[in-house]
RNA sequence: GGAAGAGUGGCAGAGCUGGUUUAAUGCACUAGUCUUGAAAACUAGCGUGCGUGAAAGCGUACCGGGGGUUCGAAUCCCUCCUCUUCCGCCA
């Protein structure tokens, strides 16, 4: 969420920016909107304050006549107040209403793209920043693509999983489910050596949690509820995480903050269809080692570049074929500024799978979360906070089982064999 | 799930028979005085949001969250949340 006096004073720069997500002069008056509204809001405080001020002031009265023994005169300002007390009864309402109405304009406001944000509307104007380094593989006409691989090896049964709960909540077996424990031992034990403190989170956030990062109230539709308690299940290691720290006041020495974290995440997915949900393509349920850091405003596409570094280190590592790319304005998540994806290359469904998402939401975030600290003078300023998948599971899982297969088996990728125990799924 | 008790400023802790509380006091913290330096002592400062103002300041709201009673609520009432103790259930 942008904050107001922001939208005051940078008008010109953030209808720039909001251009590169395609929004046009209609939709762009909503600024306008929201300083008109912020203006009302001012004015409905200034009134209600004067006259609770008032009313503080005859209310004190009030007592010290009643000591004095002036019950007259205290019974007359009684019903002074009362009518007062109408007008402040009426303001608040109004002032209701419109913090109602401002809320509502400024959650329809997306972050302000970053000047390196490319312009574009859907996913094929986004910018290769780093391609692929060499040719792509090439498996020849053998190859079979993992949703046959992990039945042949008996990796995942995707069939028991559709009858325990439905379809995209896989059943990992055997190999399968240790190849998968050991990349999540690879990613955190990874992160951590780059400084990153572990947290183990809860799976299920409150309203306010889905609120602090934007989830809410727009998303709802995109997440698991469990209504009668009012929680959700989280899409991302990102919500609770990016959340230990709302409503706090951090000083200076706080920050850098980086934590890791490994969980599930719970996806509807609603709208998707076709070659995207066949086999580990796009699950509602799936496992993800997440970087976050909250961090200081000048510091915080110094560290985005950072964990770029860190994801690019795991796929460099895990021997994957990858590419960088930066997200067009369309393409850009709604509260993000600058989003770098990480695609790895399947070489039997011969499609690039994103694999990774890091980005920088800036203020963005910590606005809804009220997450600041005191800067150097003392003052209190909004911290800037980024996140990113280092990484998400299925898919890492279906380019290792398809890429790395061999007339003898699947090879393992030599920096996990210490975790799996093999070197060979066959 | 049942019963009882409790949630006050960074911490501790008063206030809780409604009206000098503008939330006492102590500790911690910050600055100053003193000192070669430190400690001690003394002095001052020391929450958050919003409005207003060039600023100092002034106003307003906040004593777990929300709502209510009242001219006036930390204080009374309702509701939710959390914690503690006991009972029940349970990995």
């Amino acid at each position: 969420m942008l904050q107001v006096p922001y939208i005051r004073e940078n008008k010109d720069q953030i209808v720039e920016g909001l251009r590169k997500r395609s929004w046009d002069d209609d939709r762009l008056s909503i600024l306008d909107d929201i300083v008109k509204k912020d203006d009302e809001r001012k004015n409905i405080q200034t009134e209600l304050d004067t006259i609770l001020s008032q009313i503080n002031a005859i209310s004190k009265s009030i007592g010290d006549l009643f000591k004095s023994g002036n019950q007259e005169e205290a019974n007359a300002r009684k019903s002074e107040v009362q009518a007062l007390k109408q007008k402040s009864s009426d303001l608040e309402d109004q002032a209701k209403a419109n913090k109602e109405a401002l809320q509502e304009l400024l959650f329809q406001v997306p972050n302000v793209p970053n000047t390196l944000v490319p312009a574009g509307s859907t996913e094929d104007d986004n910018e290769v920043y780093q391609d692929l380094e060499g040719a792509l593989p090439d498996l020849g006409t053998s190859a079979k693509p993992h949703w046959e691989l992990v039945e042949d090896y008996k990796l995942i049964d995707f069939k028991r999983g559709v009858k325990i709960t439905g379809a995209g909540f896989p059943l990992y077996t055997g190999k399968g489910a240790k190849l998968q424990r050991s990349l999540v031992q690879f990613f955190l034990n990874e992160a951590e050596a780059a400084g990153y403190n572990e947290v183990n989170v809860p799976f299920l956030v409150n309203e306010d949690s889905g609120r602090g990062t934007g989830q809410l109230p727009d998303k709802e539709g995109q997440m698991y509820a469990v209504p009668l308690d009012k929680f959700y299940l989280i899409p991302t290691a990102e919500v609770p995480v990016t959340n230990i720290h709302r409503n706090e006041i951090l000083s200076t020495e706080d920050l850098p903050l980086k934590y890791t974290a490994f969980s599930p995440c719970f996806r509807r997915e609603a709208g998707s269809y076709g070659a995207d949900v066949k086999g580990l393509n796009r699950l509602h349920q799936f496992e993800k080692v997440e970087i976050v850091q909250m961090v200081h405003p000048s510091q915080s596409y110094d560290v985005l570049m950072t964990m770029v570094d860190h994801v690019e280190g795991l796929l460099k590592k895990l021997e994957l074929p990858y590419r960088i790319l930066r997200l067009c304005g369309g393409d850009l998540g709604f509260t993000s500024a600058l989003t770098y994806d990480f695609e790895v290359y399947s070489a039997a469904q011969k499609r690039w799978l994103e694999v990774s998402s890091v980005s920088n939401f800036e203020t963005f975030q910590s606005n809804r979360l009220k997450l600041r600290f005191k800067n150097e003078d003392g003052k209190k300023e909004l911290v800037h906070t980024l996140n990113g998948s280092a990484l998400a599971l299925p898919r890492i899982m279906a380019c290792i089982i398809e890429n790395n297969q061999t007339g003898d088996g699947i090879v393992i990728p030599e920096v996990i064999r210490k975790y799996t125990g093999f070197s060979i799924i066959n």
